[in-house]
DNA sequence: AATTATACATACAGGTCTGTATAGTTTCAA
DNA sequence: TTGAAACTATACAGACCTGTATGTATAATT
């Protein structure tokens, strides 16, 4: 039986390398180091870099979607406060020190083709966001539901890339206050 | 004196490569080969890697920059109908063929330090771009214009990074139609 | 005609990268 | 207690990287 929290450490290491430098600056011997670890090791439980790579980003959309949904679900209840709340919990994850920006955008910007399996997997990850907010927003009586999910999806992301380049404490909050204003003008009465 | 054709010829090559396939992924080798120029020719003309990176980084942005207010100038004429025609001018920069995404968006993504050149240059050039949106809501009346600003840069940087994310041909027709309704919104009438 | 600037080709130094080979050691269950 | 699985340390192959060294060709300038 394969030492499971080796494997789990590889993994958080090299996650936390890859959040910090990027993928192409983070070499499978740092990791070994990091990890402290025997680099043979690493290649047991992953084959290659590349697996090590789609691990790491399997598992940050599981983390990071898991975290970003139930922070929104525990703050409010109803779907149309959620989706303001979303604007709240960005900026939480603004807030924290341990803030690298988004996986996802840093990902397919090194690697922009289109073919490439870590691109691919990056839009995979990017759509289920995009899902969970068309979900809210088809949870309630909107006009042009999709036009709402659209905008509020071009608002996150916007948000989260200014940020990353800006490090504008109030992004969240500007995002927030048009979000209000959009729901508000897409409202069914 | 100089043959500056050479190096325009390097930094024109340079700058589609690091475009195209990101600024650690292109070598110093590959950018000689397809300038079809000698390797120390460009080490001439660019005593490093690292400032042949930054010129391809200031000319990118004056040249962007040019094309994009030139093409949002030429397109309307009031302050009011530029700031709506911004998001036609992104909707014809993601439909260009070579589309290759926000090459600042991209180099932040890869060198996320923020002390370091390249990220200190994306960020200067960056908040060009934003001033130039606030500049023209000042131009117009608007009831506090420095939250519509905010609100309209999101909202172009969410549909940049939407686009190269998910090539979803209709960012900017979203962004359009949500800019529309926020300057609406602010309208101080 | 001599000097200077520019570009050329080739080779190489010294470092990095991913991945493998090898051999010895720990761990743990049957 | 024996034996297999897992882990260790070290070394290395082969490819890549940035940058330099060397010597030559060419063309404009002085």
């Amino acid at each position: 039986m394969v030492n499971k929290s080796k494997k789990e450490q590889i993994l958080r290491v090299a996650s936390n390398l890859f959040n910090k430098q990027g993928i192409r600056a983070t070499g499978v011997d740092q990791v070994v180091a990091e990890s402290q670890v025997a680099k043979m090791t690493l290649y047991n439980h992953f084959p290659s870099k590349d697996k090590l790579v789609l691990a790491y980003l399997e598992r940050q959309d599981e983390q990071w979607r898991g975290w970003f949904q139930s922070s929104v679900e525990q703050r409010e209840d109803t779907p149309q406060k959620r989706l303001l709340a979303v604007y709240d919990v960005l900026g939480e994850w603004f807030a924290a020190p341990e803030f690298t920006g988004c996986a996802f955008i840093k990902t397919a910007s090194e690697y922009l083709d289109h073919s490439h399996p870590y691109f691919e997997a990056t839009q995979r990850y990017k759509i289920i966001l995009k899902n969970y907010i068309r979900e809210l927003v088809e949870q309630s009586d909107f006009k042009k539901p999709e036009a709402l999910a659209s905008a509020l999806y071009l608002l996150v992301e916007g948000a989260i890339t200014a940020y990353m380049l800006q490090s504008d404490t109030e992004s969240a909050d500007h995002a927030k206050n048009a979000a209000a204003i959009l729901i508000q003008n897409f409202k069914d009465n």
